[in-house]
DNA sequence: AAGTGTGAAGCCTTTCACAGCC
DNA sequence: GGCTGTGAAAGGCTTCACACTT
């Protein structure tokens, strides 16, 4: 879940992290139904914030709706995709193309125009040269060269754990600055590259326990 | 990547969800090196924490270590494991068996002892009756029956997003109590059941927020 | 001397409550 | 009247600092 992800959010007007991660809940929703008004209560509502939730987080960036009426939903998502820096658009490279890389390559394809996948890389030969969701799959020696063509910021590492770090390494060397990190192990990085990690294996346990918990408090 | 997710810590002794959510971190350190003494200090750079918040997360518990000497690690090991409700083993059913399910039911079994998953189940006719992980994969009609016998009490739901809102509905029935979720949706389920929502576009929007900033604050 | 356990302080995030505008 | 924008209050989590134990 959580390592040390949230040591991140450095710039300007200092923006609280939590804020950022709700900003593409917003936009998603607001993509999903093309609706010409929105309230906030109706955006929480939808993403499961609050409405108050929803103004704040707006607010850190400007006065977006209208008092009285709402916000408009075209124009406010087009905000967020400029907050969050998506109208340049986002390329990401990943690494590791077993289960989980390919269903995620795959869902990015399907699901993304701003955000896109310019690189699959596997050290497994048989891997190497085939192609899943458009893109061939390459040998890590073409990390850098690819990286480089195609300017891409973020890396995706779905490799086993005890690869992970030797990757995390090749993708800062490469020019990576943000990673989303799907092995179960602490990365070390610089400061000024942002990790986070994602792990099944600790939300499932932190789920067993309020399960747990739960059971207890009502026997 | 946070829905309802934080509402989310109601036991006796008003235990963080933040603490919650480190303590299979920790278990996962010890039990990688099977260490007979570790400090504080230790364990969190291991894991990527500080040592007063390894030491404050355990405190919630009881009292564990040793002053002046540290933790005995197979003793540690086994109270988180006691706190977890992991001691008595937890039984998961998966729904949703493609490149996502396929990954998170060979990791859980490869990784874990403590955590089960005893049903598969796919709407898939061509799925029903394939064998992931040691399991058949099994249709949806027979979730009632699997989670009853098994007494399964947690579900993962890697489904595309639009099926999603049902299979929650189908699992509540079956009696799941906690959910993981990989659907980009915000599903709507009664306060006592533990929602955790797992939202791979939401993270990589976030990333790269955080990495346009950076580069905004050094240009 | 070394390292745990813990109140107190500080920081971050959410919620409240209401003024301001349409 | 309805809904936004926002200071103030509340709540939750992390860090500090130190007493305490071996």
């Amino acid at each position: 879940m959580d390592r040390r992800d949230d040591a991140t959010n450095p710039p300007g007007r200092r923006i609280p992290g939590a804020t950022v991660r709700r900003l593409p809940a917003y936009l998603r929703t607001l993509e999903e139904t093309a609706d010409a008004r929105w309230t906030s209560s109706e955006l929480g509502r939808r993403t499961g914030f609050s409405s108050e939730q929803v103004r704040k987080d707006l607010a850190y960036f400007g006065a977006f709706g209208t008092r009285g009426v709402g916000y408009d939903g075209r124009a406010l998502a087009g905000q967020i995709r400029r907050i969050l820096g998506l109208d340049a658009g986002v390329r990401a490279v990943l690494v590791g193309v077993g289960h989980l890389g390919t269903a995620l390559a795959n869902f990015v394809a399907r699901t993304h125009q701003d955000v896109r996948i310019v690189g699959l890389f596997d050290v497994d030969p048989l891997k190497v040269g085939r192609e899943v969701a458009g893109t061939t799959i390459l040998g890590l020696e073409s990390l850098d060269r690819v990286a480089a063509e195609e300017a891409a910021s973020l890396g995706i590492i779905t490799v086993p754990s005890d690869a992970a770090g030797a990757v995390a390494a090749r993708l800062l060397q490469a020019g990576i600055r943000g990673i989303l990190n799907f092995a179960p192990t602490a990365l070390s990085v610089p400061e000024s590259v942002y990790v986070r990690n994602i792990d099944l294996s600790l939300e499932l346990q932190a789920l067993a326990y309020f399960v747990q918990a739960e059971a207890v408090t009502h026997p």
